[in-house]
DNA sequence: ATCACTTGTGGGAGCGCTCCCACAGTACCT
DNA sequence: AGGTACTGTGGGAGCGCTCCCACAAGTGAT
């Protein structure tokens, strides 16, 4: 029986130490060789490469890992426990664009639950475990200790979407207020006058930002910004049908509606129906992430489309880069960093 | 400055050593306890979890994967250019019951996309790395050759839907011929005579099988089953549309539509408008998976629900206990583990 | 009292790698 | 000729853990 382990030494995988021996050469010359050091003559070169080659042969991430004091993996951080993180496409479309902008490097990609209390709990020891080099975190409430518990382990983080106007992380974010301002001017444009607003969830920063774009687009308008059209909303489609019913009530005249998220817009339909209001006749409705509902809703939704993909891709890049600044030797460049990114009016039916 | 890695010795996170040091025992002994070993008396255990508490120690996952030859972590694999991963709410599902079943498990998941070629080619060294415990394979198809590799290089794995009726790997699947006859069976008890069936990738076993299962409960009901009313689809929309087009060609009378995903229904229902067929007066349209896509569909979608979810959740548990059996000293109960789960109809205004 | 076993414990060896120091060899100056 | 530099290379030390052997101390049967 083998000493140690599952897999007996022999017919295990390959170690360095026997590609060395293969290639005639010594331990640390292999380990230049695999990871690109310039320090190596050709012809030493070439003989390794034969070797791992022949040998098979494929580093130990754990022992890389060990000695080298980093993991090549990042994790992604998701708050498993709302739901609305996976039925919605946020969540899908932003894994796209973590993996596009991983595809290309070395690095994994962990997926981390965290949205209990235990599991944050947890997720803390994790991270000081040093299982990665760096974590992408999504969706972050402003009460959410993790931001700061990274900062002072001084573990490279990246947020989706700032906390506040003054976040001190990394963060990528979808321009919130621009969006918001195109929804209520496309509705003034169309020649909507009582535009009414459901948030999303007000502790949600990205949330608040719709409400200012809203807020100053009918400023700039000229129009009197009637707080009785605002009513808060929590992204949910449950939410949404609450905060309809409640508008339906206060503001019968509404002509128009800016939903925080389609699946509120989805909410509101339903409330607008059953009230026997028609869509886009009497009142127009505009949501936000154009999302798969927002085609297949009858009629098909006006949405504001935020680029999900791309942030995800601008996030891992945004991380990788600290990440690479962290390393020994990186020449630090350590701007704070903040990007916004566009987003986009997809004017369909319902407006 | 510091000798190795990034963060200095001192003030780093505390070492089994150290933790040993103030407990006043041996290093092997602090390994006992954080191991759970119960070779431990109670008060020597008492005191080495009270330095662990004051020191704030988490064991080092690198040290431990290379010591002990295993990761505690387990690999979702992903075929990402597929976007019909992303776009269907296949994924998420599947995802949140792989995260339910890991949530009271020191197990992390670590996630690889491996579409392209030169992705999985990546994916077996990274595999070969042993870079974690075990590996759950969803959405394989008949002539992947990563189930292969795996089970060459004695990684545990499960698949999500076999590959053939004689799978060799562990596996947890739908009933796909269930329900297709569900769906089947309902359209007839409706008193549709002329079932037409869009089917999945052929190259899929489970599309394969709702295809029997479609043709199954035709015959049992004693209708005879017409080949031109069977047009191969790819669970796209477009190849839903396709598909559509075709049938209304050959078969113009057709009085009922399965569709072997909600997203091909989409398809075909677009195609049924543009022809004038009304739903479900002219024609009864039944979609398979139970996505948003069907609730907000209209009419809604008649769909069969996959217990996706539980699926996950199924394979997860099934890789944790491989990957338990693969451990030294386990008890191997090696039998092969094929697990079916029940479908189930939800019926909405479509048919 | 002796032997045989059990229980608890300490610490050496080793997992496979990276880092770095030492040194041989060569090249280019003074 | 001697010095100074640089290039390429070998291999020791060490990362933090687990595994296991050795051994002390206790327990009970002979």
């Amino acid at each position: 029986m083998a000493s140690h382990g599952v897999r007996g030494r022999s017919g295990g995988r390959p170690t360095l130490e026997e590609v060395a021996a293969r290639a005639g050469v010594g331990r640390g010359t292999v380990s230049r060789v695999i990871n690109g050091s310039p320090r190596v003559s050709e012809a030493t070169r070439a003989a390794v490469e034969a070797a791992v080659a022949e040998l098979g042969y494929v580093p130990n991430t754990a022992a890389r890992a060990l000695a080298a004091n980093r993991t090549d993996a990042i994790a992604l951080v998701v708050p498993e426990p709302e739901t609305r993180f996976f039925t919605e496409p946020y969540f899908s479309d932003m894994l796209r664009g973590v993996g596009a902008a991983l595809t290309d490097t070395e690095m994994q990609l962990l997926l981390i639950f965290a949205g209990s209390d235990r599991e944050r709990q947890r997720l803390a020891q994790y991270l000081a475990a040093h299982r990665v080099d760096g974590v992408l975190l999504v969706s972050v409430h402003a009460d959410d200790p993790l931001p700061d518990m990274l900062s002072q382990l001084e573990i490279p983080a990246v947020i989706s979407g700032p906390r506040s106007a003054d976040e001190t992380l990394t963060s990528v974010d979808s321009d919130n207020y621009g969006g918001a301002r195109q929804a209520v001017e496309h509705l003034l444009a169309r020649g909507r006058r009582t535009v009414a607003h459901i948030t999303g969830r007000l502790d949600v920063y990205g949330a608040q930002r719709r409400v200012d774009g809203y807020r100053d687009a009918l400023r700039e308008a000229g129009h009197a910004v009637d707080e009785l059209l605002i009513e808060p909303g929590d992204f949910s489609e449950g939410g949404g049908r609450r905060a309809m019913q409640a508008l339906l009530e206060r503001r019968p005249d509404l002509d128009a509606v800016f939903a925080a998220s389609d699946v509120t817009a989805a909410g509101a339909r339903q409330v607008l129906r059953e009230a026997g209001r028609r869509i886009p006749d009497d009142v127009a409705l505009v949501g936000y992430d154009d999302s798969a509902i927002a085609r297949h809703m009858e009629p098909p939704l006006t949405s504001v489309r935020q680029p999900i993909e791309e942030m995800g891709r601008a996030m891992t890049d945004l991380l990788l880069r600290e990440v690479a600044d962290r390393r020994p030797s990186a020449t630090r460049e350590l701007e704070r960093r903040q990007m916004v990114l566009a987003t986009e009016l997809v004017e369909r039916a319902s407006s």
